[in-house]
RNA sequence: GCCGGGAUGAUGUAAUUGGUAAACAUGCAGCACUCAAAAUGCUGUGAUCGCAAGGUCGUGGGAGUUCAAGUCUCCCUCCCGGCACCA
């Protein structure tokens, strides 16, 4: 029996027997358990530390599962297609598809070092045409389904390398490999209708358990929104423009609308125009910016009047001019917005700028919290005005202090008939304080409603103030009657102490002190409605709705979610399984099919019509396999390497059988792993991309890790692929993933990104050589909370391998045959702490506190170490409860003390609630909240008993002696807490 | 700007959900073993006052609730992640 641990034996030797007996092989049968975790891209670099983190995880689940009885599928794949790989081809002309192969082989060799449980039987490979047929019969039956189109977009241009770019490959707007900015060059796209699941994508995120912020960050990608569609008819009354709004409460304070320079209305309306030149020469200028001057452009909007025609505003008649701007996007909401100065920031900004009215028609309201209106008192409704008056040379505010009342107030008072705001101002000052020389400055806005209950008056009011300041021109003061006198003093404050002021009676003051402090701005949120005709006196809340029906407007949801632009001009990815045919294009126009009449007998699909000219290769023609090319480069054009082969590219259309041309755009890298984890279930099926049954029994994922920065792009793809196959009934569940979490990165040690050109990176390999795979596991899972950046600290692992050792040395402590619990009392107190760990470590592992799950193992050694001797029952329980996170080690301990088959076969162990009871407490004495005393006591005491025991301490009787205790507070088995006075 | 997550010893972090702040680990210091070193073991390690017993302070800052706050409420500062003219 060797005496030391060595890792590099132990590990090889078990790596071999897992392989050799097949042991994480998943069955068909019994209760399943699906865990997975995203699979990796095989870097030319090897696995790095990252992927250690997220992979350990998973197998820690996997292998207690597994312990628990159930059948785990815990699959490996590769998602080998990508840039990297064919990057890496064009330097080195080496072909991609061997590239791939070294890389997976060393990625295979890495994991299996690490004793990752993997079912290797069922390994899949995304560049495998036995797989990527798949992938593209599944992208056949989208287009067949009218979900895949053609459509011009801009793309990423490279004017230096010539090339067409992913956005992936633009960083701060330039090419990721020479630096140079990117130009946008317009490209047809195939394109995904993701946006047709936008709703369900929203919505059954409530069926799923994924991580708070995971569900959050979809919600906001995919960004839901209500709100009203209201058209503006022109002046001619023949043609509308329709303009999303969350805000239809606003609609009487419209003063223009704005279209987006692309809008489709820009174009039919030129040849109307006064200042056509000037039109087209903005909607020139935008659409050569670049993406970068575009973000420049963010701090001033630009934008042009097309003079010439109006619009009717449907609320209430008026004629208002119609804008083209770019800071009006084309492909949310309409492309169209109607433009309310008054209550939004952008509109404010634009009106400002180009000198537009601007017409409150919200005023905010107030609720006075600490004189709330009282139910039984009648409520009187008036207009009102505060008068701030400004002493020119101390620069102080007058303010009133008031006798009956603890209160402060601004000359305060109603308007009369007849008055306007600045008169009413006037008079009060003059009634209140006797001051008559005021210079007018200016209006704090508009009216704010405000409720309360007047105590002074004795009723509710409902008021609208209005705030005027003045300068006082002379300290000249008329006499004030006595009655006026009794009521309030005359008090200067500087404006800091009236915002201290506690007594200040005035609910609305934050209003007021933002409008007097800062520049005028608009007011966003949602108030009580003015200038509205009928909807006068209304809260925004009540009037959305009506007034959108008002105006003949619908009410709709939108969404930020747009289409997934499916094509890459790029060779290393799926061959996209389609055709373009001039002469099918030509009979598709001829017949004129309905594209929503399914019924209509036609040879074509509802795709094809919908993209005339393109057809689908038949599925017994898949998989379309990539050609071996010369030349990855893509071509001068942009296209792809393919579009220069012509034997590949002229083919025979499958429709008509004439002449047609295949398409030579492949499919994005997010495609083979949309639906990677169907595969698993199924991985060598040939006739369907898995069996039905096998779907049944493995799908859904149980639990799916993997990084953050996949939230938004490859889950939500993965959840909308899976929908499409839903309603095909080709898988058997709604969502793929039931359950989701995340892990976070391993910086490295100075804090920053591990990454080859900062040379900061630490290779998994070296540390596995020396140290072990078992420690790298242990200090991946103990470094920190699994879903925290972390950084990398090659000193701690010392840590993590010590803990190893000496669990390692304890098996020379274990008893041989049976060690009673009378005869070792150490036994019986480690006894309690064992099923305390096995409860605790259980329950970490399900929450991933992976860390404090080992810290408890490390507690329990700790213990055992004190110990004379240790049970067999005893250490095999540590050596089960640590097998997930260093199975090495585990198995050869667990043959070490005598057993003969692998642990893997064993049973989680199970905490026994009798065992975990204490029999003895620390037990703290609080003298008005602060420790004074300690002491151990049999678990259990009532409150009297234990004040019988405190009280017999000389620690606490030295601080109650004297004292009068007031309150005592006892927590059982915790504290005791003693108020004196 | 908006949304989300944070801030605790020299460091990574923990705290039974309002009940002894700093468990576990790293680092550091001292001691033991050794000719010596490594490894290992033991002891100490928040600040401060004190010879000591012991006291006081202490979880980014400020207020509040409570017998009791790292934990709850309000305000502020800073850091990280995501989105960003989304009407």
């Amino acid at each position: 029996m060797p005496k030391e641990y060595n890792h590099l034996s132990i590990e090889k030797k078990w790596q071999k027997e897992w392989e050799r007996k097949k042991t994480f092989q998943a069955k068909s049968k019994g209760k399943k358990y699906y865990s997975l975790m995203e699979f990796p891209y095989p870097s030319g670099d090897g696995l790095h530390t990252g992927h250690v983190r997220g992979y350990t995880a998973m197998d820690v689940i996997s292998r207690k599962r597994r312990m628990e009885d159930f059948n785990v599928l815990f699959p490996i794949g590769w998602d080998a297609f990508g840039l990297p790989t064919e990057n890496y081809a064009i330097k080195t002309g080496i072909q991609p598809a061997i590239v791939t192969k070294t890389n997976t082989d060393n990625f295979r060799k890495q994991f299996k070092g690490l004793g990752m449980s993997f079912d290797w039987s069922r390994e899949i490979n995304t560049t495998d045409p036995k797989y990527y047929k798949w992938t593209q019969w599944i992208f056949l039956q989208m287009f067949k389904n009218g979900l895949a189109y053609k459509k011009k977009m801009s793309i990423n241009w490279c004017p230096k390398d010539k090339i067409g770019l992913a956005n992936e490959e633009v960083v701060g707007g330039c090419c990721e490999r020479c630096g140079t900015p990117v130009e946008k060059r317009e490209k047809e796209q195939w394109m995904l209708a993701i946006t047709k699941y936008a709703d369900r994508l929203d919505k059954d995120l409530d069926l799923v358990d994924y991580l708070p912020q995971i569900k959050t960050q979809q919600r906001n990608w995919i960004g839901r929104s209500e709100g009203a569609e209201i058209d503006f008819f022109c002046q001619c009354q023949k043609d509308k423009i329709k303009v999303f709004t969350t805000r239809p409460d606003t609609l009487f304070g419209v003063t223009y609308i704005v279209l987006a320079p692309e809008h489709k209305m820009v174009g039919k309306l030129l040849e109307f125009l006064k200042n056509r030149q000037e039109v087209e020469n903005y909607i020139k200028s935008v659409s050569t910016k670049s993406a970068i001057d575009r973000m420049d452009d963010k701090k001033e909007k630009t934008g042009v009047e097309m003079k010439g025609i109006r619009v009717i505003n449907p609320a209430n008649g008026e004629l208002v001019p119609i804008f083209i701007a770019d800071y009006v996007l084309a492909d949310y909401g309409t492309g169209a917005v109607m433009a309310v100065p008054a209550h939004d920031d952008r509109d404010f900004e634009f009106a400002q700028k180009y000198n537009l009215p601007i017409r409150e028609v919200i005023v905010p309201k107030v609720t006075d919290q600490t004189e709330l209106p009282r139910a039984d008192k009648k409520t009187v409704e008036r207009n009102a005005i505060h008068a701030i008056i400004i002493d020119p040379k101390t620069k102080k505010i007058l303010t009133l202090r008031w006798k009956k009342f603890p209160w402060t107030t601004f000359v305060t008072g109603g308007v009369e008939g007849g008055e306007d705001v600045i008169e009413a101002a006037r008079r009060e000052i003059l009634e209140e304080t006797g001051y008559s020389e005021l210079k007018y400055i200016k209006t704090l806005g508009g009216p704010v409603e405000c409720h309360f209950y007047a105590e002074h008056k004795d009723e509710n009011r409902k008021a609208h103030f209005s705030t005027i300041v003045f300068e006082l021109a002379s300290e000249k003061r008329a006499i004030v009657t006595e009655d006026e006198k009794n009521k309030h003093e005359v008090a200067w404050m500087s404006w800091q102490e009236l915002k201290s002021d506690k007594n200040l009676k005035c609910a609305e003051f934050f209003i007021w002190d933002d409008r007097f402090n800062n520049p005028v701005h608009a007011f966003c949120d949602e108030g009580v409605s003015i200038n509205s005709g009928e909807f006068n006196g209304l809260s925004s809340e009540d009037v959305k709705k009506k007034i959108t029906e008002f105006a003949g407007g619908k009410w709709v949801e939108t969404f930020k979610l747009r289409d997934w632009i499916f094509s890459r001009q790029r060779y290393w990815g799926e061959p996209i399984p389609t055709v373009f045919c001039e002469n099918c294009k030509k009979r598709i126009s001829n017949f004129q099919f309905p594209i929503s009449n399914k019924n209509s007998k036609s040879e074509f699909s509802e795709g094809e019509l919908a993209n005339p000219g393109w057809i689908a290769i038949p599925e017994k023609d898949l998989p379309l396999v990539l050609p071996k090319v010369k030349n990855y480069k893509p071509t001068d054009t942009g296209e792809s390497p393919l579009a220069d082969i012509s034997s590949w590219v002229n083919t025979k259309c499958p429709q008509c059988g004439g002449k047609a041309r295949r398409e030579t755009d492949t499919m994005p890298n997010w495609a083979g792993s949309s639906w990677y984890y169907l595969r698993y279930a199924d991985p060598k099926n040939s006739k369907k991309f898995a069996d039905p049954k096998n779907l049944k029994y493995f799908t859904p994922v149980d639990w799916y890790n993997g990084g953050m920065e996949h939230t938004t792009l490859h889950l939500l793809y993965s959840r909308f692929w899976h929908k499409f196959l839903y309603d095909q009934k080709l898988v058997p569940t709604k969502e793929p993933y039931q359950k989701r979490t995340s892990h976070g990165m391993i910086l490295a040690e100075n804090g920053e990104k591990m990454s080859k050109s900062r040379g900061n990176v630490i290779n998994p390999d070296d540390i596995v050589k020396m140290y072990g795979a078992d420690t790298l596991r242990v200090y991946e899972m103990f470094m920190g909370p699994f879903d925290q950046a972390i950084a990398w600290d090659t000193n701690s692992i010392s840590g993590s391998r010590r803990f190893l050792e000496r669990v390692w040395r304890l098996q020379f402590k274990v008893a041989r045959g049976t060690l009673a619990n009378e005869k070792n009392k150490a036994l019986a107190t480690t006894e309690t702490l064992l099923h305390k760990t096995i409860q605790k470590v259980t329950d970490d592992i399900e929450t991933m506190h992976f860390n404090t799950a080992i810290s408890a193992m490390m507690i329990l050694v700790n213990e055992f170490e004190k110990a004379e001797k240790v049970s067999r029952e005893q250490y095999e329980k540590l050596i089960l409860l640590l097998s997930p996170f260093a199975p090495h080690i585990a198995e050869e301990l667990w043959q070490v003390v005598g057993n003969k088959k692998s642990l893997s076969a064993q049973k989680w162990p199970k905490a026994d609630p009798k065992k975990m009871k204490e029999s003895e407490v620390s037990f703290v004495v609080q003298i008005n909240g602060k420790v004074r005393a300690q002491m151990t006591v049999p678990a259990g005491q009532t409150q009297d008993e234990a004040v019988s025991l405190a009280q017999k301490m000389p620690d606490v009787d030295k601080w109650l002696s004297g004292k009068k205790i007031v309150k005592t507070i006892h927590i059982q088995d915790r504290l005791l807490n003693f108020v004196i006075v």
